[in-house]
DNA sequence: TCTGATGATTAGCT
DNA sequence: AGCTAATCATCAGA
């Protein structure tokens, strides 16, 4: 605390006691503007103006912050002396002058200096929090009551499981919130009260206490943001897990497949739908254009593996077939396997050879003949794709 | 429970 | 941006 303030309170306060009651007295004529009050003026009023008798009179800047010192050490709670200048000070007639005027003062001075516009603005992170939290139905109307849709099973089901979740943590949400508020009430209570009676004996006005209640939950609003927080976390979570579609992953309808498998094989020589074809698909099969793109992508890579495979088998067979002519069948077993593995005799490929493939049996390969030869080109310019 | 099928994801390529 | 190839995670039937 800035000395040269406290002494212009006092001789302002010594020149305003002398106007009151007209007994005379000291009259100082420094009448400068008052900065930065500190909590304590009023201790330090009391000692040197209120009850002059029973302190000396500082003569000194040295003794004055003696004085000040020893005033700012000493208690306010359960100290004899000090509830006897409590008492004194209630009883002098000229307190109510003294309160209003410091309460005028620190209005003016003080209070500007702190009253930050920030204080009062509202917390954007509560904010966005609130907001996430409205749109996540956490808070505002239960969505759990809303009228179900009558979706495919799966979707349903998923909705349903995703709903009663989130009724779990609304009302997590709630149950803490109300805690929360209780907790929040009782001590802003206890602050109201403390701040009344020390109100009795210090300049604090109504609106100061308001502000300080304000004060105090804007501080324990940080416990409301943490918790918020921790709930908006619980539903990202939440949304994470039901829409990992790796771990829900569903089989597309049977009505879907088919109409997917009826596209890839009436296209075989180009199994690549343009992005209108793929919309128009995904409409036809009531999933989005990304799952059939996924779809077609998975399907081309794995028809090309099953004839790499069935080139493979036939390559075996053909040249165990072959072998067979041979005496030795260790011999036939090993030529065989030699030919798969070296890929060759690449006329048996019933599709990196369309007239191979025309007269071939796929039936041998041991392949699902309804995967290869479903919707099957007549045309072999069709087969560029898988030449 | 095992295993092949299948939808989704990812890195790398063009 | 769209594709391939490899891989993962799950489904579903034996």
């Amino acid at each position: 605390m800035s000395m040269l303030p406290i002494m212009q309170m006092i001789y302002r306060w010594e020149a305003q006691v002398v106007r009151d009651d007209g007994s005379g007295g000291r009259i100082c004529g420094h009448r400068e503007r008052v900065e930065g009050l500190g909590e304590k003026l009023w201790d330090i009023l009391v000692y040197y103006i209120i009850m002059p008798e029973v302190h000396y009179t500082p003569t000194t800047m040295d003794d004055l912050l003696q004085q000040l010192q020893y005033i700012s050490e000493e208690s306010l709670e359960d100290n004899n002396s000090v509830n006897a200048k409590k008492n004194a000070l209630l009883a002098h007639p000229l307190k109510q002058a003294l309160y209003s005027e410091l309460v005028n003062i620190k209005r003016k001075t003080a209070l500007s200096i702190r009253n930050q516009p920030d204080e009062n603005g509202e917390n954007p992170d509560l904010a966005r929090l609130d907001n996430m939290l409205l749109v996540e139905h956490v808070i505002g109307p239960d969505p759990s009551h809303y009228p179900q849709s009558s979706t495919a099973g799966n979707a349903s089901t998923d909705n349903t499981e995703y709903l009663q979740k989130l009724s779990e943590i609304r009302q997590d949400y709630h149950q803490k919130m109300t805690g929360y508020e209780m907790e929040c009430s009782k001590f802003t209570e206890h602050v109201r009260k403390l701040l009344d009676v020390q109100g009795q004996v210090r300049p604090i006005a109504g609106h100061e206490i308001q502000r300080m209640v304000g004060i105090c939950r804007k501080r324990l609003s940080r416990f409301q943001i943490q918790l918020k927080q921790n709930i908006c976390e619980k539903i990202i979570n939440l949304k994470t897990r039901m829409c990992d579609a790796r771990r829900k992953r569903r089989n597309f309808s049977k009505q879907a497949t088919q109409i997917l498998n009826d596209y890839f094989h009436a296209h075989i020589g180009n199994p690549y739908p343009s992005e209108e074809v793929k919309e128009e698909l995904a409409r036809q099969c009531q999933i989005t254009v990304s799952q059939v793109s996924n779809w077609f992508g998975n399907k081309r890579i794995r028809y090309k593996k099953n004839i790499a495979k069935a080139q493979e088998e036939a390559h075996f067979y053909a040249a165990r077939r072959q072998a067979e002519t041979f005496s030795d069948s260790q011999q036939a077993l090993s030529a065989a396997a030699a030919a798969a593995a070296a890929g060759a005799m690449p006329m048996l490929n019933p599709y990196a050879n369309p007239v191979a493939n025309l007269g071939g049996n796929p039936l041998t390969s041991g392949a699902d003949p309804t995967q290869f030869y479903s919707g099957l080109p007549t045309d072999l310019s069709d087969f560029k794709y898988f030449l």
